[in-house]
DNA sequence: ATGATGGGCGCC
DNA sequence: AAAGGGCGCCCATCAT
């Protein structure tokens, strides 16, 4: 049963519309009675109020969600997915741009009423129903839309961290927090160490400077990346690369960065459900898919509570297995380890069976790669055929799609000047890797979030998810609880691959550990 | 002053 | 550890 939210009013649909005094009350009532598929423009919007609220709730039809990827299905990629645009266009009415991520609450538009929205959503179900594989399509807006839930529960409550133990690391690592617009001490003294051993003064902020200042020396450099400092035997390169290091540590995620984005002993990013294009999450601010290592200490339990932190092993390969249905792939990826099991078909050389798997889900090239694939290409046709397929593909201009439907971007104008010019074949091949790379990693991004969508109603109260990071996830639950939240994400792996694929020979185990710290784990 | 772009590097 | 795709985000720099 759907049950529609918006504007202060509920509408179950085939009902009748609902003004209660308390909305919230309303929807955790019906909640508690009845578990409806509550149906929203946007769960980013409209669920927060509701979590401030102390409600919950089990499921959600995302209606922006939802319309990015019927359109994008539909060969309609990149026009606007808001209830208030999918409404525009059914009714043949000028469709808005996108809001303004700051929306201007003077002259916002009315939200859409209820009604709009229900009709919204049966053209929605309407169109999925039409589509070659309904089943696959629904699930992934149920999944899309269950993550939706998580990201808005997960900036609500928040991941754990000790602003005493980051204090006490950037003091150990920079030195006291300066006054604004200062460098920390420790890294002032390296900027005053490479100006030093280069002889006149530079910003080791600024590449041009660095560049003249290395040529100065006697050293020519293309660029000034780290890894190409590091061929090159000078006095500078030692406290550079430090500063470097430091420098990104101070400005990413310095004293500046806790104050924006932590408060109350919680770490609350914003995520975006969906915000890459294979159907990964990315973030608004806050960075919160690029805590360095380093930090990982800074993230703690709290008192009598545990993390536990679990990731997928070897994620990728095993669903290429699984699509492709390649069965002596399938046959390794019922092993743990995935490349020890294909070692055997690669001349026993554990490594040379992760080159051959990486380079064929990606279109690497370099080094024993060809020879590799070669290989890969004899003992395992069915995956290999796969992603061969996908990036031919994409270097023909046609779009793909992940195993339950998400669809790739077309070739932008641009690429389409570019792939008959002199450029061309270089064009291409870049769009085959995309393309290969889209059908392994958008299906990894499915099956993850489908375990985050099981593990997540299988929480007992009050252990929460607090971090989902592409294949990995974080749960802060009470001590006592740890174990039943490990067993709960073995049985939600589980049922992620059997949603995703059925019966199938290939695992996908997680290895999953309770601990203190979030730098114990791994 | 403000906005756009590219280098560089963190994460998966 | 190699490797490729994907991002966000800072800084410097350059154009407006």
């Amino acid at each position: 049963m759907y049950v529609v939210v918006a504007a202060q009013t509920v509408l179950p649909v085939g009902g009748a519309l609902r003004r209660p005094a308390d909305p919230a009350k309303a929807v955790r009532e019906m909640e508690e009675a009845e578990r409806p598929r509550w149906v929203w423009a946007e769960a980013r919007e409209d669920y927060a109020p509701l979590l401030r609220a102390g409600v919950r709730v089990a499921r959600c039809h995302d209606i922006a969600l939802t319309e990015g990827l019927l359109l994008a299905y539909e060969g309609r990629y990149g026009e606007p997915r808001s209830a208030r645009a999918a409404h525009a266009r059914l009714h043949g009415l000028p469709v808005p741009d996108e809001r303004p991520s700051a929306p201007d609450t003077l002259f916002a538009p009315e939200p859409l009423g209820a009604e709009a929205i229900a009709e919204v959503l049966a053209d929605q179900l309407r169109r999925i129903e039409a589509l070659p594989e309904p089943g696959r399509f629904r699930l992934l807006v149920a999944a899309e839309s269950a993550g939706a839930l998580v990201a808005a529960e997960m900036s609500h409550d928040g991941m754990p961290w000790r602003r005493d133990v980051h204090d006490a690391l950037l003091t150990d690592l920079l030195g006291p927090r300066p006054v604004h617009g200062m460098r920390p001490v420790k890294l002032q003294a390296l900027a005053d160490e490479v100006t030093a051993a280069l002889g006149q003064p530079v910003n080791p902020d600024s590449v041009q400077q660095l560049v003249k200042a290395f040529k100065g020396a006697g050293v020519a450099l293309k660029t000034t990346r780290s890894s190409e400092l590091k061929q090159v035997d000078h006095p500078a390169v030692v406290p550079l690369l430090a500063y470097k290091e430091l420098a990104r540590l101070f400005s990413f995620h310095g004293w500046v960065w806790a104050d924006q984005w932590v408060r109350d002993g919680r770490f609350r990013p914003e995520y975006v459900v969906g915000g890459v294009v294979s159907g990964r999450w990315a973030t608004n601010g806050g960075g919160a898919l690029q805590i360095p290592k380093v930090m990982r200490r800074v993230v703690v339990a709290d008192d009598g509570w545990a993390l536990v932190v679990a990731d997928a092993a070897q994620l990728e390969p095993r669903v290429l297995a699984a699509m492709a249905g390649d069965v002596g792939l399938a046959g390794a990826a019922g092993e743990i380890d995935l490349y020890s099991a294909l070692a055997q078909s690669f001349g026993g050389q554990r490594e040379n069976a992760k080159i051959a798997m990486l380079s064929a889900m990606y279109g690497g090239t370099s080094g024993d790669a060809s020879k590799l694939l070669a290989v890969m290409r004899q003992r395992f046709p069915k995956a290999y055929q796969f992603v061969e397929d996908a990036a031919k593909t994409g270097e023909e201009g046609r779009i793909v799609r992940s195993w339950l439907g998400r669809t790739s971007p077309p070739p932008s104008p641009r690429w389409r000047e570019l792939v008959s010019g002199p450029e061309g074949v270089r064009a291409a091949r870049d769009r085959g890797r995309f393309t290969r790379n889209f059908v392994v990693q958008g299906t990894a991004a499915e099956w993850a979030l489908a375990l985050l969508a099981v593990l997540r109603g299988l929480l007992p109260e009050p252990a929460r998810l607090v971090f989902f990071q592409h294949d990995e996830v974080m749960v802060h639950c009470p001590q006592a609880q740890a174990e039943e939240v490990i067993a709960a994400v073995s049985e939600a792996a589980a049922e992620a691959t059997r949603l995703l694929f059925g019966a199938t020979p290939v695992r996908f185990p997680m290895s999953a550990v309770a601990v203190k710290s979030y730098a114990e784990a791994k």
